[in-house]
DNA sequence: ACATATGTTCCACAATATGGAACCGAGTTT
DNA sequence: AAACTCGGTTCCATATTGTGGAACATATGT
């Protein structure tokens, strides 16, 4: 087997454990044994190992009919534990409800996660009742209005942490025609979103919908998230854009104001 | 260091890994090194090799201002992707809506992990409108209508696993004064439960709180989950819980249903 | 200044995870 | 039916990997 050289100061068999678990995306919801060995480039016998152990932690649950794994109950816990501990969640919940109320349009708070942005709370206006809840769902950063604004403060940001600059860059997806993927033109639009303080996405992650965020600062000034409105393209005028990014903005600095005061 | 036998075929580093997780829960949402490393009996330079992983991982997130350690947002994608990944809580969202409308209490669906109920997906009704959501809570399943449907099955049920008979007998905590902590009480309780095919829970997790069950069984009649409406006490009179009860049941045979037929 | 606590680095040791080989069992192909 | 393939699983010798003792740095308190 290949053995690369740990990058990080860590276990061997956490890094891999987790390596599996990831594999359970929308795409592959349920693997088995030897799918997923091969998937993650490990031995058939390890793999076996992991999922053994992971299933034993409730992580993973087995179908004992196909045989297959899939993520299990004990995660559900563990991550919802997770998101109850952000105190993003509970600053920004009623002033995401108003914004909705307001709007009528979709608002969500969304976090980086890698390259791409995680929902974590989300909540609907009257366009769209009933809609399903998204929360959790990833969307590539460089096509989202709150993964522009995160992006932005991550390269242009306080404490342009020299050590990140060096950042891998991924291949920039082509979600729609407008999307953009030039690495050269999403610096320029990341340096303008720095600068004017909030970001648009029309029709860059799904054709149809435009959104409008705006940026969430800690105490430091640091952006540790992003809010955003978000619907029909149609409805998204020229005019009216003015009007909900000078709201969503409002909206942002009263969470942030409440973050920076929220510190103990 | 004592060094207890693994219980289990797999790895042991995953395992620790699991039980640090595991160690953030609502009393201790943050930790230090040390403390944690005494409160889960690992050596001190093993947890913060451990602890290192993790947040290399992004499953924990390290607070530079206060040295301390938290659940970190790859936990929050992963455990929505779990939710996700649960036919439950596609199957049974829109009843639960149905049920929250109907009644005007809140209706939940949650199912076992552990000794505890995991709230799965919740909706308020109009007597508790705006409420925080709660899903991801645990509570301990033998002062709920829920976890006594869900002990019920595991007890009672059709393929009573003669394996998991010896289970550990945990110390059944006193939430109230009608909270049922002798163990023969509640096997009687069960196996009550378990014939009439409901489950009430009259203040025994919280006073002034009610709430009524019934049980979700998959294709194989297996008790995989449980759905309840629950609100003040006050509200559930006798011939009000006749009805409440008649309607949870009926809501939970059609998402148990919709189980069914959603087998492939 | 001393004592006690924490986070962190280093390192020799061996316990632990690893993966090769082999075994089943169920489908497919010959 | 035998021969083959591909999946899951068990066994086991090996050495890689994780372990924890010791020591250091820093901080807080006495």
């Amino acid at each position: 087997m290949k053995r690369e050289r740990q990058p990080y100061p860590g276990t061997q068999a956490v890094q891999r454990a987790f390596a599996v678990l990831k594999a359970f995306d929308l795409d592959h919801p349920q693997w088995t044994v030897s799918e997923l060995a091969r998937h993650v480039g490990l031995h058939k016998t390890t793999t076996f190992r992991l999922l053994g152990a992971l299933s034993h932690e409730r992580m993973l649950e087995r179908d004992d009919a196909t045989g297959t794994y899939r993520l299990g109950p004990e995660l559900i816990a563990l991550g919802t534990q997770a998101l109850r501990s952000t105190d993003l969640y509970i600053a920004s919940h009623a002033e995401l409800e108003a914004l909705a109320r307001d709007t009528g349009e979709t608002a969500t708070i969304e976090i980086l996660v890698g390259d791409d942005t995680v929902i974590l709370d989300e909540v609907h206006g009257k366009y769209l009742v009933g809609g399903r809840p998204d929360f959790g769902l990833r969307y590539p950063a460089h096509a989202t209005s709150t993964g522009k604004l995160l992006l932005a403060d991550e390269r242009h940001g306080v404490g342009a942490r020299p050590m990140h600059s060096t950042r891998k860059r991924p291949r920039l997806a082509k979600l729609t025609a407008k999307t953009i993927t030039a690495s050269t033109a999403l610096d320029r639009e990341l340096a303008r979103v720095h600068k004017q303080g909030y970001a648009t996405a029309i029709e860059e992650i799904e054709l149809g919908f435009a959104a409008v965020g705006a940026p969430i600062r800690n105490h430091e000034g640091r952006v540790v998230a992003a809010i955003s409105v978000g619907g029909a393209r149609v409805r998204f005028t020229r005019v009216r854009l003015t009007k909900l990014t000078a709201r969503v903005r409002t909206a942002a600095e009263e969470i942030s104001r409440r973050l920076g005061a929220a510190r103990a």
